[in-house]
This record gives structure tokens, C-alpha cells and sequence, in this order.
DNA sequence: ATTAATGAACCGAACGGTCGGTACACTAAC
DNA sequence: GTTAGTGTACCGACCGTTCGGTTCATTAAT
């Protein structure tokens, strides 16, 4: 099973497409047939070890958006405001504005196999620490900052999860103002002020 | 199709865990017909209309439990701070301390048929107005109360999936820290002091 | 320059197996 | 003797996967 050759950023972007919508149960190869306009055979080309495989392809391009979207802007340069306020348009892009599911959220809990589900980790792993150094830079000490990051992130796969559960995008915008926050200003955490901006 | 007998309690623990182990397409009738100890006919004999029924029984399940175990306790009588422990040692067994997965959070994202989805979404509803609630009792304003337990739920619902991702328990603990918070004492949130108790 | 050989890209058809669901005869209890 | 509950056998549809084969551009040999 020789790793054939790269299948193109369009037929991995169908793909990423039916996994988000349907899950990795959910979509059916004939699904993923339709979406990419390959045959059941010809997806057999790019993905010898099929399914799953395609779901781990799916999973590395998930991770290297949040890898180039995200962390690396999160540890570029700009103002900390500049960068946050670039992330959550990142973001918003992503997730429609919070309509929107996401694919990590969607496969965390299915059997998409050991390989796939390393890259499921080291794209959480990247994404917190991605949300960690803005934290650091808002002030927040190291495990604070830590601890933060990953409430975060729970918060948002939580509010895009009860966006489709009842299609309230309430907690998904509260969301994104908690991390808009973050760059409020470094010392003094102002006390109410419900968001205006955004 | 008239009614027949409702299903015991036994059985609909049975199909409660395997949808909310493997979710509603990951389960299928051979799992369902194992885990009751039930042959198919037996099952379509309680659910005429096939697994969407079964989906939607164990749903309402769900929310009775919901209804009564979080929602009863938090409306009832005791102090706020003792209504709060015993909410979270409900939870903390509902979710095995952080371990297992969510029911209502698997099936989300599935397609459950329209029945089942109402129930979905009244669990969700009462939960949130359980939480709310509370928050009120602690002092929050009402519109505050309000976002302050959509966003409870959605966290606790990310933390249950990244625990799910990566094993970490870390979000979960942290969640029921922050409901906790909520009986500290009713006019001051106090500033820092990291959760010494639980 | 022509031809042979190669291999990537792709396809429809079909594989064995499982899916959700049904038909029906049977048992056991009232 | 009605009826809740069950076991067995079975259904067509679809599942993920594989097979046999075609197209076509590139490369190598003549």
C-alpha cells in the first residue's frame, strides 16, 4: 500500500465537507462519491486503506488550518487586539458564524481508527495552545492561561454543539466576546460592560 | 400500531448506553437487540416505529432524569450550596466523574427524526433553565442568569467532548468548579483562590 | 519519427456482508 | 381464547471494498 499520489485540495475539501455534515458514520462512501465527483474506485486510489484514511487526510488538513490560521497568528506579530480580532474572523469563516459544525467536534467520538485519531489530538493540542499564548500575553499566569485554553475551546465545540442542537448561536458569540476580551486590556479585567463591539 | 406495553427500565437503560456510547447510526439493531437481551421482532414489538422511536424513548428518558434529578433539586428546598453538591454528585455519576459521554450531546448532531429532536431540545431546555436557576439564586441578573447557564451547558458539553478527543478530565472538573462558584457566597465573586475543595 | 511500455487517473459492476425492517408461527399467561 | 411477547427466517437496500478494465500523457527504445 504505497502512499499513492496527493489527492487535490479539492477533492480533500468535499470530503471535509461530508465528514463535518454527516460524521464519519454518517457519510457514506457513496456520499463521499457525490461530493468529490470520483467513482467508489477512483477515492480507492488516493485512499488505499479507504475510510478511515480519508478521515485521517481530512483530520491533517484540519490540523494545518489551525496550525496556519490560527497558532500562527496567535504567535505572530500585531497587537495582541489585531491578532485576536484575526482569529475570530478566522473562525467565524469556519463555523458560518457559528451555523456551522466542526469537524474535530464531529469525529471526536467515532471509531475513525488509531492513526486518524492522533491527528484529531495534536489539532486540539495545537488549537489550545494557539488560545494559551494569548491568554499568557492578556496577563494570565501559566497555568491559568493553560486552564483557560482549554475551557475555551470546550466552550466553543460546546456552543457549536448546542447550535445544532437547537440552533441558538447565543454561546457561540459570547464565545468569540471571551476571547475578543482577552485583549481588552493586559492588567485590569473590566467588571460587566456586556459587549457592545462585534 | 397501537401502544403496546411500555418497555422496562432495564431496557431503556440498555439502549440509553449504546446510543450514547456509539451514537444513533453507530448503533445498530444487532448492538440494541444484544445489549436488551431482546431478538429484533421483540424490539419492534415495544417500537413499532423502528430506532427513531427508540432514539426518541430513551431522549425522553433522558429528560425525565434531567427534569427530576437537576431541575427538581435546583426549583426545591435547602440551601443554594446544598442543592449545588448534590446537582454536581448527579452529575459526577451521570458522567462517571467526567468519563463517559453525554447522551444528549451524541445525538445532537444526529439525524434522530423530528419527535426525537423535540425531546432532544426540551432535555437541553430544562437543563439550561435549571442552571439558570441557580444563577439567579447567587445574585446574577436574570438576563446575565440566563447566558451565564447556556453557557454552562454548552462548556460542559465541549469538556465531555474533549475528554472524548484526548482523555483529559481537566475541562469537566473545572466546569463543575465553576457551578460550584455559583453558592461561593451571593454578593462577592471572589477574585482568584483556585477551586481547594471538590 | 514511430512505436512500445509504463503508470497515474478514473470508472462501472459486482463482491460478501450487514443494515433496518418485516412476516409469521409459536408460547405462555390471563 | 385473546393477547403480550418471542424466535426464526427472511426481505431488499445499502454498506465498505475490490475487481477488471479503459483512457491518456509521459517515457524509452527503435
Amino acid at each position: 500500500m504505497r502512499p499513492a499520489q496527493a489527492p487535490s485540495s479539492e477533492i480533500l475539501d468535499a470530503l471535509f465537507s461530508v465528514f463535518r455534515d454527516h460524521g464519519f458514520e454518517g457519510a457514506s462512501l457513496s456520499d463521499l462519491s457525490r461530493a468529490t465527483g470520483l467513482g467508489r474506485s477512483s477515492l480507492y486510489h488516493y485512499f488505499p486503506e479507504g475510510k478511515e484514511q480519508m478521515a485521517k487526510a481530512v483530520l491533517e488538513r484540519a490540523r494545518s488550518i489551525i496550525d496556519n490560521d490560527v497558532r500562527a497568528i496567535a504567535t505572530g506579530t500585531g497587537t495582541l487586539k489585531t491578532r485576536v480580532r484575526k482569529i475570530i474572523t478566522t473562525l467565524d469563516q469556519i463555523y458560518a458564524s457559528g451555523h456551522s459544525g466542526c469537524l474535530l467536534g464531529r469525529l471526536a467520538t467515532s471509531p475513525i481508527g488509531a492513526p486518524a485519531r492522533l491527528d484529531l489530538q495534536l489539532a486540539f493540542a495545537s488549537w489550545i495552545e494557539a488560545i494559551e499564548t494569548l491568554a499568557r500575553e492578556s496577563g494570565q499566569a501559566a497555568s491559568d492561561a493553560r486552564a483557560f485554553a482549554e475551557d475555551w475551546v470546550a466552550r466553543l465545540q460546546g456552543a457549536l454543539l448546542l447550535q445544532a442542537a437547537n440552533g441558538d448561536v447565543g454561546p457561540y458569540n459570547r464565545a468569540m466576546d471571551a476571547l475578543q476580551d482577552l485583549a481588552r486590556d493586559v492588567s485590569s479585567a473590566g467588571k460587566k460592560a456586556p459587549s457592545a463591539t462585534r
